[in-house]
DNA sequence: CAAATATATATAAGTTTTTTATATATTAAA
DNA sequence: TTTAATATATAAAAAACTTATATATATTTG
């Protein structure tokens, strides 16, 4: 049960960063990333280096707010959506539907035509 | 109808001149982009900036063959898969449909567990 | 007690990929 | 004759991602 090389992972990181967010409420960063993991039994594995960048730049763009907390004498950096961030979380996940739709198109075994 | 941002085509361009080329058996750069726009209603568009970098990428993988072919006086440019290129098109298309299951466990709605 | 593992965030360097812009050239239509 | 369609291609720049590294605490294992 390898994981698939993840290049289909590019383009999304923030979509999936924003559906979880918008669903559990309150995350932070190495809980996204052990939640991926676990609900897609290993298949999507998000490395630290493309999470924090993506958490970052998210935040820039007003779809965060981040919250610190310590807990067990770690720091934990909380994050939640912003009105703007939950808009675009519902939008992203409806563009990848979308996306995935026409990709079934083009992937789809060709028909032998038989039929009709 | 607009087409989606295509972030979501990132990492998903090679998988998909592969996947036609294995179905039409042989194509020039041109064809592909305007199959990929028909056949999607628009939604994905490939850039030329985009794909013949691709194209070039995948014949030195080994994994196309070229012929050039003078069409109506231009120059048309013919793609067709090497048996490498032939077994990792089946490859990707496994590949992307176990990765947009793994996706589907990410963004579906959460259930209301008020079913069982 | 020491070492390893798990938890937690972060950045920097380098690579790859993609976008955007540009160049070239022929044919057909307006 | 100018625009649109056909056809390939590269270069510069931006964006995204991988890999490596740094830091630090808590817990488990030996």
């Amino acid at each position: 049960m390898e994981a698939t090389s993840n290049e289909f992972l590019r383009g999304t990181l923030k979509t999936i960063v924003l559906k979880l967010l918008a669903e559990q409420g309150r995350m932070y960063g190495y809980e996204i990333t052990q939640s991926v993991k676990e609900r897609t039994n290993g298949e999507i594995t998000l490395t630290f280096g493309a999470l924090y960048p993506v958490l970052h730049k998210l935040e820039q763009e007003g779809f965060l707010l981040t919250e610190s907390e310590e807990v067990d004498g770690r720091l934990r950096k909380y994050y939640t959506l912003t009105p703007s961030g939950s808009a675009t979380a519902i939008q992203k996940v409806s563009e990848f539907e979308r996306f995935v739709e026409a990709m079934q198109i083009l992937l789809q075994p060709q028909q032998g035509l038989s039929i009709g």
